[in-house]
DNA sequence: ATTTTTTTGTTAGTATACGAACCATTCGTG
DNA sequence: CACGAATGGTTCGTATACTAACAAAAAAAT
């Protein structure tokens, strides 16, 4: 097994543990992960446009829209479109999106934190490091370009069953 | 921002370029990431079961169907209820399948694994070891409800062999 | 032999998450 | 000022991904 497959493995585990403890915050709380983070966005910046908070945290606009239904619909924010720009609109938190936020548990797993925190001050750097590593490497895309390559092998290896 | 903080928001640009990049596969091929994981799958074992599919993968069996079915439907793969144990079902690639596998890109970006093995091997091995150690402690979860200490006795499966 | 439990796969329901297409609105330029 | 370009938000369609509830079959227990 290729060294990156198993750095793929590892990757959706990854991905899974931090979906499935959403999973449990919405059964437990009623609020999912991806909520959690608009509301905290939110709390942090009254009236925060929903392409601000889409670029603040790094998804769609149309994502963030979708949440911000749910939200809505729960009455834990309000939107409000602007007066001097009638194409934006800002969010805000309710009372109820408040107290909410407030008891909410942390959007990541409790005891990752904590044994995240444990950690010697330079293990944490260097894991901070390699995952910031790890994800320039795949947005890079268009940054590269260049080095290292030039090979042309495009193709793919032929399958030997 | 907290360090935790700073990992999640690496974490979620991660996934997200993951994402991104099975959408623009599914675009230029017409399949996604997650199918061509589990193609692969199929192909390493013929009239793999769907249980064993899920498993080998880290997904949930419903979530393995769903993509089956998407596969089977554009003919890609057909299913086979065992007639040994009428519960299984095997699944096997047609010959359509087989060619789509081999003229399909990897689903991870070319570039990452390019510039992945342009690293020393010293530093794929940490790499990866890093990211083994972040799903760890994501994942620890069940295995150390009680204390961090009590080393000894706990028995997880051995990553590293 | 019959009942209970476990295993396997599917279905239903829900929440992300995206791009593309679509409206308004606003901005820039001629 | 007017008209094309850019911006902001929503809607639509699609694909993951999960749990929970189900059905069918096989295995275990009584």
């Amino acid at each position: 097994m290729q060294k990156y497959e198993e750095l793929l493995v590892a990757l959706r585990q990854v991905i899974r543990a931090i979906d499935l403890y959403s999973k449990k915050l919405n059964k437990e709380t009623g609020l999912t992960s991806p909520q959690l983070i608009v509301m905290q966005e939110i709390a942090l910046c009254d009236g925060v446009t929903v392409k601000k908070i889409a670029d603040n945290i790094t998804l769609s606009s149309a994502t963030v829209t979708s949440i911000l239904d749910r939200l809505e619909a729960r009455k834990f924010i309000i939107r409000q479109r602007s007066a001097t720009d009638k194409r934006k609109v800002g969010v805000h938190l309710t009372e109820n999106g408040h107290t909410a936020l407030e008891n909410a548990p942390k959007p990541l797993q409790e005891h990752f934190i904590n044994r995240f925190e444990a950690m010697e001050e330079w293990e944490q750097t260097q894991m901070l490091a390699t995952m910031q590593r790890v994800a320039k490497m795949m947005n890079a895309e268009d940054l590269d370009a260049s080095p290292l390559l030039e090979v042309g092998q495009i193709q793919q290896p032929t399958l030997t069953s």
